[in-house]
RNA sequence: GGCGCAUUCGUCUAGUGGUUAGGACGCAAGGUUCUCAACCUUGAAACAGGGGUUCAAUUCCCCUAUGCGCUACCA
């Protein structure tokens, strides 16, 4: 039988980091046993569920490259199938109607409102006690037909236990004791969760379920309902969950956008980087290297290799550079400065061009400039968007000054301000534009002036790039061009008072 | 309240009944350098606590603590 395993979001929000990774670690498990990787939308609770967050979701799995296999299952569409499954197992005597009004939680916190409801019963097993659950099969289907509502609840027997053997978290057991009737249909008649999600399994013919360590209690319960429809239930794999610093939940409310995966897209983080960064958080190959490309991370992944405690993305909100985790950070500078420069290239397009710094000729005539361009500048970024903000200068003459870097290397020189352009005249008459003479001029007249060549390098850099910081002066001369060079030396914004 | 799951450097993790408990990120120092990165070297940094079992426990068992999850006619 193939493996076939699906990722199944609820289309609530934006694609979470943490749903990311269960739909990273299906992907790679399918992809590993040559099985088919499956999406379906969860979109029962219609209240809740938005197109906009479908699209979302869907773009984020593109975006890291999961490409799905089959059609995308809506699981709204198979509402009335989780009804006849429920309404089969009523003709079966395996669930009951219950006639109890509905509860309204109300306002009502509703954490607090189950731990009350269980503290009034003290630790008295009430599970069995639903007055309807033994009424006549008569009474039932007349208060029925008299149009009472019910719910549908499934008759959990009073002696035995549910098992099975999680790929992750060993043996599980519980006892029927602890699980109470649970309701199947609400008495709108809309399914409720567990009974879809086992109903949409069994029709899509899901024989591995890798899901968030959430669902591990509540397992058990579906594991009654595949036995109640007759249907042997797949393997099971929980994931640990990824928490927020101090162990707290990562949610959308309090951490806001660092949650989503589309931040980390227009953040200017590479897929590939960011896929390996997820990897590595509750699974590991039991080996030291850390880069992993997709096909790598494909052959090599295993349930085995994943881990039993939650993990921390670690980060600091009132910290602008730890604004996400710094692993994260530095698995997208390490994909920066080491992908093949033709894969990075693209990104790099993509990213100029929605800064409005792109050039046609940057793909024709100058295609061989670029690539040595990016190749240059990308060692010393962290993101895409560094190639548009840190490197605006080698793609366009409107860049600015940083203030600290004209401060430092130009100002505080002030004989820079004549000896550059005189330095430009100098180049003037420099033919061949490569490095060695390039270095040889500019430290002859480091000498002559009888300064550093380091004052004149850091000054030039200064006035060619508007930084402090950037790649050797030499290899910016090389790639700005000699008359680029010599018109940006000769230039006095830099030195407008 | 009940039930379940977890606990190795700040973070991600490797690992074992006998190890100097390893790596990565981050941090610190030094080297290199025209700056900043990168790179190289070095350093600080961990087995939650208490009981067992054992010649020996970070590793196996129990208890406690802490965290997380579930406990709903939410998903």
């Amino acid at each position: 039988m193939t493996t076939r395993v699906r990722f199944a979001p609820s289309p609530t929000g934006y694609l979470h980091i943490g749903s990311a990774r269960t739909a990273l670690f299906n992907y790679l498990y399918a992809r590993n046993v040559g099985g088919k990787f499956l999406l379906r939308i969860e979109d029962t609770d219609l209240a809740r569920s938005t197109e906009e967050s479908t699209r979302s979701i869907l773009e984020g799995l593109e975006w890291l490259g999961f490409s799905h296999d089959e059609e995308i299952v809506f699981q709204s569409g198979n509402a009335g199938k989780h009804r006849a499954a429920a309404l089969k197992l009523l003709e079966e005597g395996k669930a009951y109607r219950d006639f109890t009004p509905k509860g309204d939680p109300g306002e009502k916190n509703i954490k607090a409102a189950i731990v009350e409801r269980a503290r009034a019963n003290q630790g008295e097993k009430h599970m069995r006690d639903n007055e309807f659950r033994d009424i006549s099969k008569n009474e039932s289907d007349k208060r029925a037909a008299d149009g009472e509502p019910f719910a549908i609840r499934l008759k959990v027997p009073f002696e035995g236990k549910t098992s099975f053997d999680d790929a992750v978290y060993g043996l599980q057991e519980r006892d029927f004791d602890e699980i109470e009737d649970l309701v199947l249909l609400r008495s709108d008649g809309h399914p409720l969760y567990n009974l879809a999600v086992v109903c949409d399994d069994i029709e899509m013919a899901i024989t591995d379920v890798i899901r968030g360590q959430d669902h591990l209690t509540n397992t058990h319960k579906q594991i009654l309902i595949y036995e109640a429809l007759g249907k042997t239930p797949p393997r099971f794999a929980h994931l640990p969950l990824i928490l927020a610093p101090g162990g707290k939940k990562l949610s959308k409310r309090i951490h806001g956008e660092i949650v989503s995966m589309t931040t980390y897209r227009d953040a200017g983080f590479l897929a590939a980087a960011f896929r390996n960064f997820l990897a590595l958080l509750g699974w590991s190959a039991g080996e030291e290297q850390e880069i992993y490309r997709l096909a790598e991370l494909i052959e090599k992944f295993s349930l085995d290799g994943i881990h039993r405690s939650n993990a921390t993305f670690n980060f600091d909100a009132n910290n602008e550079r730890r604004w996400t985790d710094d692993k994260a950070i530095w698995f997208n500078a390490e994909y920066i400065r080491t992908l093949p420069i033709e894969d990075l290239l693209p990104h790099v397009v993509k990213e100029l061009k929605s800064a409005k710094l792109w050039r046609e000729e940057y793909e024709e005539d100058d295609a061989e400039w670029f690539a040595k361009t990016v190749d240059l500048i990308r060692e010393r970024f962290y993101t895409l968007k560094d190639f548009s903000g840190q490197g605006r200068a080698y793609f366009s003459e409107d860049f600015d000054f940083d203030e600290k870097a004209v401060q430092k290397n130009l100002k505080k020189h002030p004989d820079l301000k004549e000896w550059l352009p005189e330095l430009a005249d100098r180049l003037e008459s420099l033919d061949d534009w490569t490095h060695d003479p390039l270095y040889d001029l500019v430290s002859k007249f480091a000498e002559e002036k009888n300064t550093k060549v380091g004052v004149i390098m850091n000054g030039a850099r200064a006035l060619l790039t508007g930084l402090a910081v950037g790649p050797s002066m030499i290899a910016v001369f090389e790639t700005l061009g000699k008359e680029k060079s010599i018109m940006r030396l000769k230039s006095r914004i830099a030195w407008n008072e």
